[in-house]
DNA sequence: ACACTACTTTAGAATCATTATAAAGTAGTT
DNA sequence: AACTACTTTATAATGATTCTAAAGTAGTGT
């Protein structure tokens, strides 16, 4: 297995331990074809199927955020009361389904360019992100 | 004063009694010139300050939700804890100040038209919002 | 292999924004 | 004034998140 050893090594890399729940999170998060959205609740339900380590919910809590400022993942701004994160953590632009709640990735391609006229003196502009919301 | 009966009016016609404590809300909303960001915390505040009215917490949550159900106030979607409301409730893109922040709202002319290329079978887009991230 | 230390995990408690409850108060109506 | 549905309020409950401090572990050096 390759992949593990990947894991590792980039947590390694980071400064980050390679424990056995931080590779069991990486599994989840990292080793898929498509960008991931999650919440803490979801993320800790997946585990909890698909790993048999028993990971607290602590730790998920501290691994999330720890990715987080490593920059591995990204949190994610939506009008709920669970905070979302995203494994997709270029500046990207999103559909919202409003009937299932969930979270699709736009490619800039698919968006044409976005101009903003206005400045605010003194700021610079540091991303801009859409968010299309849509139902049936 | 002519404000006060403009409150009590549009109350009365949304099927909402005026009371004391929702015409003291209306004031600080909606008697102002520019649109108005806020938390429950910062209105609850703000309502402290100006008004001799005591209004408990209870009652400022019940309102803000009262109105946002007859769209005079629409939710707002931040990366913080709290809830954010807006008295612009047309459809509008931000600027938001990761210093102080602050939302600033950008006019529909600030922001080049937006084209979303891409379509997800048997959808409908909603809205189109755009935050667009500033700091020194 | 062993000891050492800093980092990590964890159960459980604390926090805090929000929501629910139910009793007292009030607006609109007759 | 009496009536009733709506409203306010103190207070409790909820639930996501953060904190605490004790037990466990990875990496390092011997
Ligand atoms: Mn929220
Ligand atoms: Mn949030
Ligand atoms: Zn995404
Ligand atoms: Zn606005």
């Amino acid at each position: 297995m390759n992949k593990k050893e990947n894991f590792i090594n980039k947590l390694r890399s980071s400064g980050l331990r390679p424990t056995r729940q931080r590779i069991e999170i990486c599994k989840v998060l990292y080793d898929r074809k498509k960008t991931f959205h999650f919440t803490i609740d979801t993320l800790s339900k997946i585990l909890r199927k698909k790993s048999k380590e028993r990971i607290s919910l602590a730790t998920i809590y501290n691994t999330v955020y720890a990715f987080k400022n490593k920059n591995y993942l990204k949190e994610i701004t939506l009008n709920t009361n669970k905070t979302y994160f995203d494994t997709n953590v270029t500046s990207h632009h999103h559909f919202l389904d409003e009937n299932s709640n969930r979270l699709i990735d736009l490619k800039n391609s698919d968006v044409g360019k976005v101009k903003i006229k206005r400045k605010i003196p003194g700021k610079k502009i540091k991303s801009i992100e859409i968010l299309v919301r849509i139902s049936d």
